[in-house]
DNA sequence: ATTATATTTCCATGGTTCTCGAAATATAGT
DNA sequence: ACTATATTTCGAGAACCATGGAAATATAAT
């Protein structure tokens, strides 16, 4: 994954509107989710959610499928993993050393 | 971990500069680097480097620690499990089924 | 064609962020 | 006190983002 994609993807994460609404979507699963169900769920404006779903779709967080006038939305977990991937791949490549550095939670 | 601080987390790795400034210090793990080695790595005005180290700091991803007139950084990595934890733990929660999802990266 | 439901686009507004130069502060050596 | 190095704060401009109301579009049932 590209730094810039990578980043654009943290950021679609990093509004809290958003964030609720992709974890509301993890939680959802395989099945997905309908915009108008997100609206229900979380009470947002709909101009506001569509604004944020797109936002998440641009980035390849979320995919869409149309059902009739209904739009079912998927988190795409796959994408995510990747975007973790990155975060944890590089550690400490630049000094393989476990000295005092603590890896508890 | 709160959403909203999750959310902080990843707004402030959402950022390009940042993102690179958070990795060169994942890279240089318990060792950690110096504002200003971060600087000539990175040819990032003095200025614009501060302020964004600030963000990380904000947010707990990074700490510092004070040599002298040199100002050493530490990316956090069990914050950033603990981010990591936050995104993926709630995966599917509310449909346990694995229909035709993928796990492959 | 009309109506109803679902969702998006348009537009405006207020707020926030990014960037960087210049000046300020901190620490220490002479 | 003076100088040097390291880093931060201040200030300002341009750009960008979040929100939501109103109007538009899409799909389908009658």
């Amino acid at each position: 994954m590209r730094l810039d994609d990578a980043a654009a993807r943290l950021e679609a994460l990093g509004n809290p509107t958003r964030l609720r609404i992709y974890r509301t979507l993890i939680r959802a699963g395989a099945a997905g989710l309908a915009v108008g169900r997100l609206q229900d769920k979380l009470k947002i404006a709909p101009s506001t959610l569509s604004h944020h779903i797109k936002s998440l779709v641009t980035v390849g967080l979320v995919s869409q499928v149309r059902e009739a006038t209904t739009l079912t939305c998927h988190a795409n977990y796959e994408t995510m993993q990747g975007l973790v991937d990155f975060l944890v791949a590089e550690c400490c490549a630049d000094s393989r050393e476990s000295s005092d550095k603590k890896t508890a939670a």
